[in-house]
DNA sequence: AGAAACGGGAGTTTTT
DNA sequence: CAAAAACTCCCGTTTC
């Protein structure tokens, strides 16, 4: 089990690695920046045992969007969709509600960032204040700094991966068409928008914790794939493969 | 006047 | 492979 464990997080990081390699403009060293990983994990796992819905306030050190943070964040969440999709395999169709996030056919990648999920991370991002801020955090309401606008749309495009580069207008097009499917809408004040009640829940950092508590009930207690335990499966796993981070079992 | 907002519509890429 | 989804790009028009 710990073998398997082990494979799907390691797996996890690959493909989160990958992500970043490809929209790194600098050098990137493969393994990453190990002080920073261990870090991260320490947080990963701090904020999913409290469930705490504050944490974006408690982010250490601040650095670049293509960051060790969000491979480790992207490495979580494949993990533990990973976990949840096995998980799932013994609960009747009709009790399910389809996870947010699939696999990608072949078993690789993630699927690809969405805009509201980019302009969430933004504003869980100090480095981006300049850019965009919660106008009321609660609600989900936020609104972009009009002298830098335009940075935080060419950020968004070079992300994707776009050819040309993306500008404010365009990206507020995205932002026009939310309104249609409710997952943003536009209020009133100028440069400001709301995300809808079931996206902030979807993008609050307890939504894992939530929905493992929504799915454990589901699983069968030898199952215990959703358990704690698996965090400190991952972060034992951590340091069998960096013993270099100085782990007192290694 | 100028910035921001709006929405039609064709084109592209990714997911189903 | 086709269809749908989620943008992306462009643009004329309107509102603040």
């Amino acid at each position: 089990m710990a073998c398997v464990e082990q494979d799907k997080l390691g797996q996890a990081f690959e493909d989160a690695f990958e992500v970043l390699r490809q929209h790194s403009t600098g050098d990137l060293q493969y393994p990453p920046d190990l002080l920073d990983y261990k870090n991260y994990l320490a947080f990963i796992n701090h904020c999913h045992v409290r469930g705490n819905s504050s944490c974006c306030a408690v982010l250490p050190v601040e650095e670049p969007v293509y960051n060790w943070r969000t491979v480790i964040n992207s490495a979580a969440d494949l993990y533990f969709e990973g976990n949840i999709h096995q998980s799932l395999q013994n609960i009747p169709e009709n009790q399910l509600v389809q996870p947010a996030v699939l696999q990608q056919k072949g078993g690789k990648g993630r699927k690809k960032l969405r805009l509201f999920e980019y302009l969430h991370e933004s504003l869980c991002n100090p480095e981006m204040a300049s850019c965009i801020q919660w106008v009321d955090e609660n609600r989900g309401i936020f609104q972009f700094i009009s002298k830098n606008k335009e940075k935080l749309a060419q950020l968004w495009g070079k992300r994707k991966g776009n050819r040309k580069t993306m500008t404010y207008q365009k990206m507020a097009r995205a932002l026009r068409n939310y309104e249609r499917t409710g997952e943003i809408t536009k209020i009133r004040r100028k440069l400001t928008y709301q995300f809808s009640e079931a996206i902030l829940q979807r993008l609050s950092p307890s939504y894992f914790l939530e929905k493992e508590i929504f799915y454990s009930q589901y699983v069968q207690p030898d199952q215990g794939h959703l358990s704690l335990n698996n965090w400190n499966a991952n972060y034992n796993y951590t340091y069998a493969n960096y013993p270099e981070l100085g782990h007192p079992d290694c």
